[in-house]
DNA sequence: TTGTACGCGTTATCAC
DNA sequence: GTGATAACGCGTACAA
């Protein structure tokens, strides 16, 4: 059954049905009756792949991931798909595994036309080739920082965050405060150590290498870290880790060690993820505002697909320290 | 660029630059390479719009989730995008936010070729619906049971995974077993009540009414629920929640009234998420081999978009016990 | 081994 | 308001 069939059993032409389809103003009411009562009757829908084609869209978005099983990507995209949704776009969802060769050749969907535009979140590509996509096809980064024209991102301000986070420790008496960033030479993971060292500045307190663990991914790496920092001659009063994951993973450390965290031990995480009202204590963290991280993302693609000489935009996202149970002012402060 | 564009710059036709894009052997070794030529100078890359009305296909499927938040989603999408990938599909995901007139409308995208087939979670809509759509259009459902004839399933078998995880309860000694059971009242919700009755009537057990919880959705209602059965004039020495989050939501409850949970009075799970290792204690539970699942309903579908006549299938995966510090032999037993 | 010619289903243009 | 017709880019049956 296709448009054909219908302006036949209709009595009127392809192009009235089509307007039809379209709700195209200029057509009389009773022919547009006409049309919607063979459509009704004889339940047909409309062929996506021919209008794809005449258009010369295919009404998806791709959103490259580097994992989906992080919940920080899960809820960025339901922000992200719930946007789309409104303005009638498809995600498409792609898993890089963090690995170049993924990226790029999930990156070529736009060339053959796959999708009509794609946001991907901390990249493995070099800024250039980044650059050159973006010059030709709508392009968006999503929760990163890139030096690129033509790249539209939205991130929150890490440096910021991790100060203000620091700021709080620090308020609360701690003078020894590890940190523990992640593993991927990443700008916005630079940016969050130079929050970290720019509050002990101000402090004036000194910054020491062995409280600055680097190259951790996930919990165990966060339980394996928090032994060693609790085995140095002087251990850390406070631990700053940059996700909740690893935070989660130096509290399981510091109960199965019986450091009691949130008065011998202060822990916080960073995210805001579901776990931190899990574990016990619960979790103080820096919020993201991922969801609408997702959205807001969506919304600038939106604006690139539409028209693609748009100038390109940041938009920088709020954060928020929620303070919970892991943390609490010192008893000797 | 186009084929077209192609075919005359390399001094041939467009039946044979499709041939080469196509990897058709018929084509003469020295027509290829200069064919190949032209293609990479050009950096041509082929339309798949035009392509995909030729072959009346999407090359997409679509997974139809109730949310996405859930990490069990996430790990099964994983599953369903890794097997995907390797046949060329690509995974449009659409959140029903458990809703029937989205998960309808959603559908509809098999009608207009939108997609080349779905998978669907614990539907909302009727049998007779989705039975009527499995008769034409590839369909499966996943994690879940169906009477559907025409929708292939994959599932755990609900009732003997919680008989099993009864029968270990059991075997360490208790004897007032509790359980919580989820919210939306779907096949699998019944099945492991099933499971939890019949191995209290095996083990010549009371079936209390006041120890079966039901309408528990998430992590908070676990937390309730839990203060609330410890609040009976018997309260039960086992909790058996039907999800890690609620379990999670026993525990910390449990925690904070100063019970000891893995002696005092256990707990167990249910799926195996990641969050299982990071509470303390660290949660007993069932494991449902969520990506496997994924994949096995990714393959599934394939078979139904290769050729729509293949009969219905069910394929039963494997649970297991996974034990861990909430749970441990009673003192008394 | 290659080329010609047509059709996939829709929308846009233009003429009426 | 409406209808005829030409694209959109590709793959393939058929002929050579």
């Amino acid at each position: 059954m296709k448009i054909t069939d219908i302006a036949k059993l209709a009595k009127t032409s392809t192009a009235t049905v089509s307007r039809v389809l379209n709700n195209d103003p200029r057509v009389k009411e009773e022919t547009r009756q006409r049309v919607l009562d063979i459509i009704k009757k004889t339940g047909y829908k409309r062929n996506t792949l021919g209008r794809n084609l005449r258009k010369m869209r295919s009404g998806n978005i791709l959103a490259i991931l580097p994992t989906i099983l992080n919940p920080i990507y899960a809820r960025i995209i339901d922000g992200v798909e719930r946007q789309a949704n409104k303005s009638g776009y498809g995600v498409i969802i792609a898993v890089s595994h963090r690995k170049k060769e993924n990226e790029r050749k999930q990156l070529e969907m736009l060339q053959t036309k796959e999708v009509d535009g794609a946001i991907t979140f901390v990249s493995s590509l070099d800024e250039q080739f980044l650059g050159e996509m973006a010059r030709e096809y709508p392009l968006v980064l999503c929760a990163g920082f890139t030096h690129c024209e033509n790249v539209s991102y939205t991130c929150i301000d890490n440096e910021k965050a991790v100060y203000d986070g620091m700021k709080y420790l620090l308020s609360l008496g701690h003078k020894r405060i590890a940190c523990i960033n992640h593993k991927f030479s990443k700008v916005y993971e630079y940016q969050r150590k130079m929050g970290y060292e720019r509050a002990l500045k101000e402090a004036r307190l000194p910054i020491r290498p062995e409280y600055m663990i680097t190259n951790c991914t996930d919990f165990k790496d966060g339980y394996n870290y928090t032994k060693k920092l609790m085995e140095l001659p002087e251990p850390p009063t406070a631990i700053f880790a940059f996700s909740d994951k690893i935070a989660a993973g130096c509290i399981k450390c510091l109960n199965e060690i019986g450091v009691k965290v949130g008065s011998e031990v202060d822990v916080m995480g960073f995210d805001n993820i579901e776990l931190c009202e899990m574990i016990t204590p619960t979790l103080t963290t820096i919020n993201q505002p991922l969801e609408e991280m997702g959205m807001v993302a969506f919304d600038m693609l939106y604006e690139k697909i539409k028209n693609i000489k748009t100038t390109r935009k940041a938009v920088i996202m709020d954060h928020k320290l929620i303070i919970r149970q892991s943390t609490r002012p010192m008893k000797n402060a």
